[in-house]
RNA sequence: GGGCGGUUGGCGCAGUGGUAGCGCGCUUCGUUCACACCGAAGAGGUCGCGGGUUCGAAACCCGCAUCGCCCACCA
């Protein structure tokens, strides 16, 4: 399970400097690197050594789950990350760049159930020698106590961050690992229970009985963007109600036959003339004869169904709108473990009916009832089946119940239009790359229909630092909560008493009771932002990183974590908590499916950054524009696996002439005019990264290089070499420009292939290529021809062509050719026709003499 | 149903008014002297469809189709 010892991380002194080695590799990069990186402290980041906060950059990275799965799409979107970061450094900024793992929650308990073979049961006590099974069986989890429960959250996932951080490490992301955090460490869970106490303080959490969304499987809350709405087959059901006047009946349609025991009205529009004679009056409830009334309200839609609805406590969202605006009484029928109520409710009159599905489940109450209405005649035909849509939790596997239950909730402008408002806003004030996601954020906002449920009735997560007092029955005051005073948290309160009490009064009448619940994780990692910056625990840090500059994300946590930390910080801090949001796309699988376990299509990261190289894997993310999705395709790998081979194999090359003079001993018209290309490429990939557009910064350096490769390499290296010592100031030139080339190409790489670009850096150079300048347009001469260069590549792919349509060898010299093409061109092929002449000639040539077209380069 | 994005050679993508590009794949050839985890050359596209604007449209405007995602949709 675990990844220690996986790789051997090379011997110190390994790591030898100033020399090029005989035959370069990739592999074992990582490590070595790594290392180094790691020794020297190369990404710390310490705010003592810092100005002001314009010399900053700071990174709030999202905390990935730790009890999940990391796919390419992680590595894609977190390499996305890391080269903004690369690029900011090399721009002088100091990057603060923290990595933290989101370990607490559900997620977790559910990760840990299934691993150890456990579930929590809180009634149990602890027992101090518990050893979770040596083989888990799913079928029978052993109930353990809450402490022992936790105790294993906390020993696995302290397993699970240690493979993600090797694998961060392994991909090279250049974070700051002294400034790691987890959600459920003392530290967030004190930043959680201070903000929570600043929110109730200022009426911005408060606590609510009402009808919720409920997971039967987890038995917990769950909010509204944690929602997900899945295909679910159901079946119209056309049922009669009886007209208390004995006039007939009345039908309606519902697919949710077993919560005709929790009707308490049929609703029907104000405007339907069909039902006009029926609104004021009553009806009596099939099988359970309840007398319920026939109201008007405007939700209700004509053409759905029958036209009027029986509205259940609850069946769905619309109930709780008609119970809520039509102040409808309360008849749940539906309990927290997703059963029906074992003791039959009072509203009900033919008791025996009820008798026949209390405590049954849904799915067979509903089978029950179907069969009951089916024999009593109240039933009209079989159920007519129909697709439709329900919603889940994410996470779970059983349709959402909605049940009324006590939660605390945070202002999310979800009930208030004023909020909702300045929420909308600050999406606007945000910088979105690309653009376009910031529709996502608004669509969002827009359609909340609740404040933010932040309770879960968990075991695994920060607790809410709130006790209630019991009156003399033992009942507690919901209404005056009793909190503990900033200073003293993080505080426990299922095991910390409250001020002014004793521990023996907990439970007791007139003593108190702890909030038994726990937060969301959301609660808490909404507030990273504050976390890293260090709010109410370091001034001058949180001073020179707050608000942050840039926080990346993936686009389907837009109405999670984006949303989240905005509501957060607009409150507490009344600030957006960063300038910048950069959306990542998927990475899917290549039919375009996204990649999930269940489908079996999904691609260990470790396995291919094993295959080909961090870098590879590195430049395949960086070929991902922002926000596009992405198919994995192996393949492609191998390319970057060949840009790093290349940058490996061409620096050697070039280093092995020699070296250089100064830059003013470049004279050759060719190579300054390669140097005036690389010149406008420094400007065009500094463009890019300015705009977030790493993609386009990429492909400006690789096409540049590619040429540099193939034509000006082939084409200088007879005088670079100068083997005869005729030419030594053309040596020179050419010797010069190739370092100083070589120079700006592996800043220009390093943020996309760290390992290759350090590597080569540390051949010749002093220091490391990531914390040296970015390259500036101004390093290198711009008076030199540009079309020079791309006129003599056209020449010598002609060249090449005659060779290859001759099917000689590239080395067959040529020993005349006769080139024609414009005047301009013709003069620009004379500046380097010594260099073009040392090119070989085929034997007994028959030159090309067809017009020469400079055609566009190679990328 | 609302919103957003895509649609360019077999595949993945670039290209925001002026003679269709790149990579992969494919074909052919080459390779002891930086690179076989290689090099060179080549074939391959009426730019989703229909209108419009323009001297000129892959690009701009309108409509349609189609794929994907986000939101809403539980009678």
């Amino acid at each position: 399970m675990t990844s220690e010892d996986q790789q051997p991380i090379p011997d110190e002194s390994t790591v030898t400097r100033g020399v090029v080695p005989d035959k370069p590799a990739l592999e074992g990069l990582e490590a070595k690197w790594g290392k180094v990186w790691e020794d020297e402290q190369l990404y710390a980041f310490s705010a003592s050594q810092v100005d002001s906060r314009e010399a900053v950059f700071s990174i709030d990275t999202p905390p990935p789950t730790v009890s999940g799965h990391l796919h390419p799409g992680h590595v894609f979107s977190y390499t996305h990350t890391d080269l903004v970061a690369r690029y900011q450094r090399m721009r002088g900024k100091k990057v603060f760049y923290p990595m933290g793992w989101d370990d607490n929650g559900l997620p977790t308990e559910r990760r840990v159930q299934n691993f150890y073979g456990v579930r929590c049961d809180p009634t149990l006590p602890y027992d101090p020698d518990f050893q979770p099974p040596a083989k888990p069986d799913p079928k029978h989890q052993i109930s353990i106590s809450r402490r022992n429960f936790v105790e294993l959250c906390v020993k696995l996932t302290r397993i699970d961050e240690k493979t993600f951080q090797d694998l961060w490490r392994s991909v090279g992301l250049s974070v700051d690992w002294n400034q790691l955090y987890s959600t459920i460490s003392p530290e967030s869970q004190r930043i959680a229970q201070l903000a929570f106490l600043r929110n109730l303080a200022r009426g911005e959490a408060y606590m609510q009985d009402a009808p919720t969304l409920w997971d039967v499987t987890f038995q917990t809350a769950v909010a509204q963007a944690e929602l997900e709405a899945r295909d679910y087959p159901g079946s119209y059901h056309r049922l009669d109600f009886h007209r208390t006047d004995g006039s007939g009946d009345v039908a309606i349609e519902t697919t949710r036959p077993e919560l005709l025991a929790a009707c308490c009205a049929l609703i029907a529009h104000p405007d339907d003339e069909r039902y006009q004679h029926l609104f004021g009056t009553t009806v009596t409830t099939p099988l359970y004869g309840v007398e319920i009334p026939v109201l008007a309200h405007p939700a209700a839609e004509m053409d759905k169904g029958a036209g009027i609805a029986m509205c259940c406590t609850f069946g769905d969202l619309t109930d709780v709108a008609w119970w809520r605006e039509l102040q409808l009484p309360t008849r749940t029928i539906i309990g927290r473990d997703g059963r029906l109520l074992a003791e039959t409710p009072d509203w009900i009159v033919n008791k025996d009916a009820y008798a026949q599905i209390a405590g049954k489940t849904v799915f067979s109450a509903r089978k029950l009832v179907v069969e009951a209405l089916q024999a009593s005649g109240e039933m009209e035909g079989d159920p007519t089946p129909t697709q439709r849509k329900a919603n889940f939790y994410e996470k779970g596997d059983k349709p959402l119940e909605i049940i009324g239950t006590r939660q605390w909730y945070i202002t999310n402008g979800g009930r208030d239009q004023e909020l909702r408002e300045q929420l909308l806003e600050r999406g606007r004030e945000l910088a979105w790359v690309p653009e376009h996601m910031r529709h996502r954020y608004e669509n969002w906002v827009e359609g909340l229909n609740g404040d933010w449920l932040v309770s879960r009735q968990r075991f695994f997560g920060v607790p809410f630092p709130v006790w209630y007092p019991l009156d003399a029955d033992g009942e507690p005051d919901y209404d005056h909560p009793i909190t503990p005073a900033e200073d003293q948290l993080p505080v426990d309160p299922a095991s910390q008493t409250p001020e002014g009490y004793q521990e023996s009064q907990r439970g007791v009448g007139g003593g108190f009771v702890a909030d038994p619940d726990i937060m969301d994780t959301w609660a808490t990692s909404s507030l990273s932002p504050q976390i890293v910056t260090g709010w109410e625990r370091d001034a001058d840090l949180f001073a020179k990183t707050f608000p942050m500059d840039f926080a990346p994300e993936a686009h389907d946590i837009i109405r999670t974590w984006v949303f989240s930390r905005i509501v957060r910080a607009h409150l507490e801090n009344h600030v957006l908590p960063w300038k910048r949001a950069a959306i990542s796309g998927f990475v899917t699988d290549p039919d375009r499916k996204k990649m999930s376990k269940s489908k079996g299509n999904t691609v260990v990261p470790t396995e291919i950054i094993d295959q080909f190289g961090a870098d590879a894997v590195r430049w395949r993310a960086a070929m991902a524009r922002p926000g596009m999705d992405s198919p994995f395709d192996k393949a492609q790998m191998k390319v970057g696996r060949r840009l790093a081979m290349k940058v490996l194999n061409a620096s050697k090359f070039v280093l092995g002439f020699g070296e250089g003079g100064a830059i003013t001993d470049v004279t050759e018209p060719v190579d300054l005019a390669m140097l005036s290309q690389l010149h406008e490429v420094i400007a065009e990939a500094t463009k890019a990264f300015e705009e977030y557009n790493y993609t386009a910064a990429l492909e400006a350096a690789e096409q540049f290089f590619w040429t540099f490769c193939d034509d000006y390499l082939e084409l200088v290296k007879e005088r670079a070499y100068d083997s005869d010592g005729s030419d030594a100031a053309g040596a020179t030139s050419a010797r010069t420009a190739l370092r100083l080339a070589l120079d700006v190409l592996l800043r220009l790489f390093a943020p996309f292939l760290p390992f290759v670009t350090e590597e080569v850096w540390s051949w010749w150079q002093t220091g490391s290529v990531h914390t040296t300048m970015w390259p500036l347009p101004e390093e290198l001469p711009s008076a030199g021809d540009t079309e020079l260069m791309a006129d003599v590549s056209a020449a010598l792919i002609e060249l090449r062509g005659v060779k290859s349509t001759h099917k000689v060898p590239m080395r067959t010299p040529i020993l005349s050719a006769t080139i024609t093409a414009e005047p301009s061109v013709i003069t620009h092929l004379k500046q380097a026709e010594q260099d073009l002449g040392t090119s070989r000639r085929p034997p007994g040539s028959s030159p090309s003499s067809r017009p020469l077209r400079p055609r566009a380069q190679r990328s």
